[in-house]
This record gives C-alpha cells, structure tokens and sequence, in this order.
DNA sequence: CTCCTTGATGACCTATGGGTCAGCAATTAT
DNA sequence: ATAATTGCTGACCCATAGGTCATCAAGGAG
C-alpha cells in the first residue's frame, strides 16, 4: 500500500509551522521550546521548518504577527462603524471582546511579550505600532463622541483610554500565573471594573443603583 | 603587596549573589542568563555560588523571596494601623506606594513572576500566599472600612480589590515592554485611574470637580 | 514509464551552558 | 612558625539544542 512518509504541501507549511509553535511557546515559552518540540508539534522535520523560517527568533516573530492583526483590526472597524452610544458601545460590544481575550490564545501572546519582549526591540516596536496604538486611538476616539455628546464628563480617561483597558491585562496574567492558585471570575472581574468607570465618568446616573448589575 | 586573590566573606555572599541574579535576570530573563555571569556580576567564581545555591532554579527561587516580602509586609502593617479615612489613605499612602512600585527593582520580579512563573508552580504558590493574598486582605478591609462608616458605596470593589491595583500592574508592564517607543506617565496614569475608582464608589461629592486633581 | 525538480528528511556538527570537583589559599587555632 | 580548617577557584565534563547538509522520494512533465 506504499503509504508515502510525506506529502509535499509548500502552501500549508507555514501556517502549520505557526500554529504548533504558538501553542508550544505557549507550554513553555520561548527558550525553553526547542525547535525540535515545534518540529514534532507540525508533524514535520526540523529541517523543514529551516527551510521556511531562517532562525528560531524568525519563528518566533512570525507567530506573533500572524496572530493578532486580524483580531484588532476588527475591532477597530467596529469602532468606526458603531451606532451606538459610547456607553452602549462600551457595556456591550467591547465587553463581550474584553472578556474573550483572557480565555484566547491571545493571552498566550500576551504573556509571550511581556516574557521575550525586551530581547526583540522590534518586535515590540512592531506590537505597538500594529496592535496597541490601533486598539488605543479606536478607544479614544469613542471616548471623546462620548464626551462630545454629553454622555461622560471629561476626565483623565480621555488622555489615558488604557485605563479602561488595564482589567484585561490584569486578567490574562493573574490567571496565567494564580489560576491553579486562586481562580479568577475574569468575567465578572472585568465587567465589574469596566462598570466602575463607567459610573466615574457618567454625566447622567438614571438609577442609583449598585454599580453593576 | 600580595594583594589577596579572594577574601573569605561567607556572610556576605548570599546577598551578594542574589542582588548580582536579580539585576542579571532583570535584563535577559532566567533562561537567557547564564550562571557564569551571575557570578562575574557577582565578583565570585561559578563554584562558590554552586555552593550556597543547588541549582540555578533554586538561585532563582531565593531571589524572588529576598526582594518582595519585606515591602508587602510593611504596606500591610500600615494599613492597619493607619488613622486616616479609607479614601485619605487610598490617596495618599496607598498612591504613594503605587506608584514607586514601576520605578523599583520589584518591577522586575513581577515580570520574572508573568515570564517564567508557569514553570514554577510552588514558587507562584509561595508569592500568591505570601504577597498577593496579603496583600489584597488587607486591602479588602481598608475597603470594607469605608463602606461600613458610610464613605463609600457598595460596589463590586469590595469583592474585587484588585481593581485598585491593576494599573500598577499594567503600568509596570506597559514601561517593561513599550517605553522606548512610547513612555507612559505611569505616576499620572496611576493617579488617574484611582481617582476614577474612588469617583465612582464615594457617597459623597463635595464638588462637582474634574476628577483627579 | 522515466526523468527531473524540489519539498522534505534526520543524522550530524558544534557551541553553549548547567553542574562537578580536585586542589588552592585565606584564615584560625595551636 | 606550622598545621588544620574551609571558603573559594576555575578547568573540566557532558547533555542539550540550534543549525547544516547530503540524500531521499513525491509528484509533475514529456
């Protein structure tokens, strides 16, 4: 039956290269992943993987890229087009993203540049161009529609739109590194920081209500 | 002259060692460190650490323990003992300590903690039980305080103090991993989101002030 | 079917770095 | 002084893992 030992796929290579290194990296995280793990992971030979990436720190840089773009430039989009409130907005579409992202491979992302980042300036340089300033200026510009409109009152919230941001951080790691410790509700957590906000920078309180229903 | 080649200083060389790790990890992170440079950091022969040490991991251990506990310890201590209000003291001490936290060497713990704290389970452990959960107790009560003598509201702070901690934590790593490429006011940034919080849970509002000045 | 291109393999090379240990020399005891 | 003690050294060992390359074989061309 002359099973073949390989077959020749150039165009899936990358992508599979990819994937199993993310979730190796993401195991390990990057020095302590051998090539060979990420080779074995793909189903695939060590030379291969040389084949398509030059080095270990290539690879590495292409998981990182390959991953991310696609998600912030969605939600950036979404931003743009939005028609709700600012508030609205924020309760609903953006929670639903925040609480996503803990339980994503992103967190893994995350926790690989807060890990390797300083080793790769332009790695960094890249996330933060690519990724963090998208997502930020998408977040200010709701942010001041809000304000402009009379639904917040200005704050620091508008110099600083990471604020709103920080619970999301916050969660990935506490449960990357407490979760077996201390499991974190990082739903409820984010929603209940994300409400808090919210309250602070409200012009209007409908209800005296409790914060966070 | 005969200067002597070493001198014998058994006392001393634990500190000395680990001070000479943490600076070293702090710039290449555990894996990429290696333990001769610790020892040239250090002043002293691979050997010698060999003997005060097992292993690098347990070098890696020691460090951890050696830097934090002393630091919660004390924030502990004051907050029980303090006379000021909750909100005083959320203000003032408490924003104080927040916000030396990015500029310290502790700074540096905290992402060894994110980077390489997967494969350590009892270490986490340790650093959750020692430092966190102190940590947060007792800032769960500073809260509970407020509540009960009517400063602030019931909100869900009260189940989730780490609301208030959280822009250290991303101020911390924002500053480790993008301030060549864009600085963030961690001081500012801090005070912000506090003065957000403490906006959105106080009962009273003696003006209808811009929120953190 | 046969040849040829090239995707794919895995044994191999080599540098690195964690960990050891026989011996040395600073200090202390006598 | 001399000897005994022990903090300290650094050459050495060896497992590991990044990276290479001679070779193979899948799949298309003629």
């Amino acid at each position: 039956m002359a099973k073949p030992r390989f077959r020749r796929r150039k165009e899936d290579r990358p992508q599979e290269i990819t994937e199993a290194a993310l979730a190796a990296f993401a195991e390990k995280g990057y020095a302590a992943t051998r090539v060979t793990d990420v080779a074995r992971r793909a189903g695939v030979s060590k030379g291969l993987l040389y084949l398509y990436f030059r080095t270990k720190e290539e690879l590495f840089k292409a998981v990182i890229k390959s991953f991310i773009s696609p998600q912030i430039e969605a939600l950036r989009r979404e931003i743009e087009g939005t028609r709700l409130s600012a508030e609205d907005y924020l309760r609903g579409p953006f929670l639903d993203f925040a609480k996503k992202v803990p339980k994503s491979p992103a967190r893994i992302l995350l926790r690989l540049m807060v890990a390797e980042g300083q080793k790769h300036p332009d790695l960094t340089g890249w996330y933060h161009e690519q990724v963090v300033a998208q997502g930020l200026a998408a977040l200010r510009s709701l942010i001041e529609r809000g304000v402009k409109n009379g639904e917040f009152r200005r704050t620091a919230l508008e110099e600083f739109p990471q604020i709103i941001v920080s619970p999301v951080l916050f969660a990935v790691i506490w449960s990357l590194v407490f979760d077996r410790h201390n499991k974190l509700e990082t739903d409820r957590f984010i929603e209940a920081h994300v409400g808090l906000i919210l309250d602070a920078i409200k012009t209007k309180h409908p209800e005296k209500g409790a914060g966070t229903a």
